[in-house]
DNA sequence: TAGATTGTTAATCGATTAACAATC
DNA sequence: TAGATTGTTAATCGATTAACAATC
């Protein structure tokens, strides 16, 4: 039960993210992360409030637009002062689950596997590597980021075993869907999609699709655009 | 079968993909590739003719939109038959520009580039990988998918001189934006951006942006709002 | 107090869907 | 002809922006 009419006695409360909000919708999920980044600028700088104007500037949006999106989770700002900077960024940790640990495990250690294995951009975002998996015996064995790649045939035990919340899905396209499925059985809640098929999933799995294709393919169409506008 | 139709002259010619068209909507864009690989799909399986209705159905738009997105470029159906599936696909192979060669190179031969290297999907959509640049002199000299890496330095002219349209971008983030200025000053015409922070570009160079900060965020706050609303 | 800035309501803009006349 | 399906116009829906009363 969300009751949200006993909201005049919490209001002191700086620290509530009501993000019991059901579903925020995607194109506001999207700019979270952003405004987390510049907010972590700003508590580097030592700023400690920022009205939605000074926020709209930098970011190209306008204020009206943040204002309005932030106002989906609570009251975060003061009149006339604007947002305490470190207040707001608690709570966007908050909204954006980066304050907890969330395990991760990586499916395919083909080159792209490898990347995802080294980059560091995941520590920052609460989510830890657990294993790496893969089926070629050649690759079982070798170590990325101080992680030995494992058999494919030991993921669903691994995965039921530590509860394992995401994988990143980076085998080759003929394996994706079979691959989706064993992790699905397997009990996992997200997957990180780098395949380039699409991957069918039951609707309480979080699926990410990362796909490249569609951004090549936009390249090709506004070059396609341009060449023709140049003539 | 319907191939009732292989009748009316040349008068009523097929081929006139009016794209033209100064500025397809981004949104437009997005869906166009999956128009793309529903009708080869049909192609390959020899189907002659597929109505909105039927596209509507595999691909979970809905009719009116299909319609609606392809009136955008000319006048492709035929009443009462729907569309001529070859003829639609090879307008949209125009529209996308897969039909004509585009030339590319990879900046940075870490795990991310090799993996980029070995992608075989851009030759699929025309694009035809021309060289990899590295600073690192343990790896330059190095060879992916048949091609050596080659000193970062060579890079500008061997952009200007091969008149190379696309660079996609795989450096570290320290070197982004100062990579991306290196390739606009050579004259690419368009960056597809793997790193993680924003690169700024003049607004005639294409930039897409690839990034998997935001599929990792995004994944991260709706396990947010399960863990919260399974409470 | 006067000025600043929020949170929210109303207006606008853009994208999707429904409806339908045209016509094969 | 009768049925099917387009291309397009009108209606709806959702997201962004403008405006402003509340208030620090």
């Amino acid at each position: 039960m969300t009751d949200i009419k006993n909201k005049s006695n919490e209001s002191k409360n700086n620290f509530r993210a009501e993000a019991l909000v059901e579903d925020i919708p995607d194109k506001i999920i999207r700019r979270l992360p952003h405004y987390y980044i510049q907010l972590k600028n700003m508590m580097q700088k030592d700023i400690e409030y920022v009205s939605s104007e000074q926020l709209a500037k930098i970011m190209g949006f306008s204020s009206s637009l943040i204002r309005r999106d932030l106002s989906h989770f609570g009251q975060f700002g003061k009149k006339s002062y604007g947002y305490d900077v470190n207040c707001l960024y608690e709570n966007l940790q908050l909204i954006l689950g980066f304050g907890y640990e969330k395990t991760m495990i990586i499916l395919g250690a083909g080159f792209l596997g490898r990347a995802l294995a080294n980059n560091k951009s995941y520590s920052e975002r609460g989510y830890v590597l657990k294993g790496i998996f893969d089926k070629d015996p050649a690759i079982i064995g070798l170590e990325f980021n101080d992680i030995k790649v494992m058999d494919v045939e030991l993921a669903p035990d691994f995965i039921s075993r530590l509860e394992i919340d995401v994988a990143a899905l980076a085998v080759p396209a003929e394996e994706a869907q079979k691959t989706a499925e064993m992790l699905v059985r397997a009990g996992i809640k997200g997957i990180w999609d780098f395949t380039e098929t699409p991957v069918e999933v039951p609707d309480d799995i979080i699926l990410i699709e990362q796909n490249m294709n569609d951004g090549l393919c936009k390249i090709s169409c506004k070059l396609a655009q341009k060449k023709q506008s140049s003539r």
